[in-house]
Parts: structure tokens; sequence; C-alpha cells
DNA sequence: AATTATCTATTAAACAGGTAATAGTAACAA
DNA sequence: TTGTTACTATTACCTGTTTAATAGATAATT
């Protein structure tokens, strides 16, 4: 039913959802952990046979796309946080995420009216 | 630096975090998951090792209190999960939470006059 | 053509997570 | 006091995760 990631597959995901597509090369290259060639391509590997990329050849290497998107894997995550962390309260949830020094204005308002489009949605 | 807990941790700890503490029966009975006995007093002892619980004797059981709250496991999760998958965007983040059926009104009203608060609270 | 660099394939090993059987112990009930 | 029950302690096993060394293949370079 719904995606689990582990750590490193996701550090992976979050690189390929970057670029859109990418190498073992380029993953590894922007990964903050310094790992091996064949530690990226055996994490890519196991992606691979769970579905969660595919591969094409390309010149000798691999490039490697995406068969899952971002929401499919934060949703499993998101879940368990809510409702095992903040009892199923969103509220409890947002408020966590926008305390904190480094969120802006601009940033609070950009939801505030993504939430008043979302409520006018509903009215209708 | 920032907690993590696993699957398990988080089941024993949410458990824990609503009763304010527990045994382990106590917990057991109340994990959708029908785990032996022996099975939860692992997932304890492995919680205390890393500092996540206490116990005190209780008759001749252990009463389990946590010494870390919902927000201190959050935080990390919340943060990984902004990072790499929502690529650091609470926007994006809120709005795949309030997506969704089972969303009512009330609960984005209330998230918004949070916002609003918050808001308030900036200026000044 | 030979060398070098870059890639994939194979294999494996160390570690963490999850589960529970079994043994031992303490309290309680008859 | 003896048996039963509810608990903790110990130990172990299986699976998945993470890491990488090494070998083999392919392309680029000189």
């Amino acid at each position: 039913m719904s995606i689990h990631l582990t750590k490193r597959e996701l550090d992976v995901m979050s690189v390929v959802w970057e670029l859109g597509s990418a190498t073992v090369g380029e993953v590894r290259d922007r990964l903050t952990d310094d790992l091996a060639y064949s530690t990226v391509l055996t994490v890519f590997r196991t992606l691979e046979t769970k579905g969660h990329v595919r591969h094409e050849q390309e010149g000798k290497a691999f490039r490697y796309h995406p068969l899952i998107q971002p929401d499919d894997a934060g949703d499993s995550v998101l879940g368990r946080l809510l409702n095992k962390v903040y009892q199923g309260s969103r509220e409890m949830l947002v408020t966590r995420l926008v305390s904190g020094e480094n969120v802006s204005p601009e940033e609070l308002r950009n939801i505030r009216r993504m939430l008043d489009e979302r409520l006018e949605e509903m009215e209708k």
C-alpha cells in the first residue's frame, strides 16, 4: 500500500527527483556523505528491485528515472508522523513545522493563501 | 543531535506519551499488532538504552516514563521529510497534509488562525 | 594498440531491527 | 505451602540495511 524508503534510499531518490533523472556518479557527487561508487550502485539496485526507479543505458553508464513521486514516499511518513506523534492533529503538526527561526512571513502567508483557496474550493 | 525512532519504537513511545507512562502489558494491549510480551519488553529495553525512557518498579512490574517528548521525535522526521521529499518547501508539505477527503473545514480554519497569530507575533 | 579511467556485476561482511522462546523470579491465590 | 500467574532476563534467529572490495567490461586517451 504505502511506500517505505530507508534513509539511504531516500537520500538517493531525493537527488533523482531533484534532477529529474540521475546516474550513479551524479548522485554520488551530490550526497554529503562520502560513499563508495559501488555503495550508491547497490542502493539503486534495491530501488530498482522494489520498482521505485528504472534505468536506461546512456553511453556506458546507467541513467535512472523515478517511478515514484515525492508524495508517494511522503504520504506514509506524514501519516505515521501525524498519528503517532501528533495524535492525528494536523494543526499540532503544522504548528511545529512553522515554529522556528528560519521561517519567513512570506512563507506563512503563502501557506495561509493556500488554505484559503482550499477552503473556498470546499464550499462549492 | 536529532532523535531517531524506529517504527516499533515509535509505536511504543506513542502509547507511553498518550498514557503519560506505561507498563509492558499496557502497551502490548494497545498495539494493533499482536506482539509477544517479550517483544515489547525488548523494545522498551532498547528505548531505555538509548535514553528515551526510564523505568521504576511498580509491584512486580516496571513502569516506564518518557524522557523525550513527541516534538523531540517529530522534529527529525519532519526535518528530513521537509528537505528530502518536499525540497524544503513547507507550503508543499502542508498542501499535501491538508489534501485528502477526511480533512474538515474547521481544521483548516484552525490552522489558518494559528498562522494568523504567529504572523502577528512576528510583526512585533 | 595500449593504457587509463569509468562503469557495472558479484560477493560478502558487519550491523541494526524485529520477533520471540525459554528460563528464572516474585507475587498472589487456594 | 504449593501451584499458578504475571512479570523480567537472557539468548538467539531471521531479515533487511548499509557499506564496500574486487573483478570484469567498456569507452576514452595517447
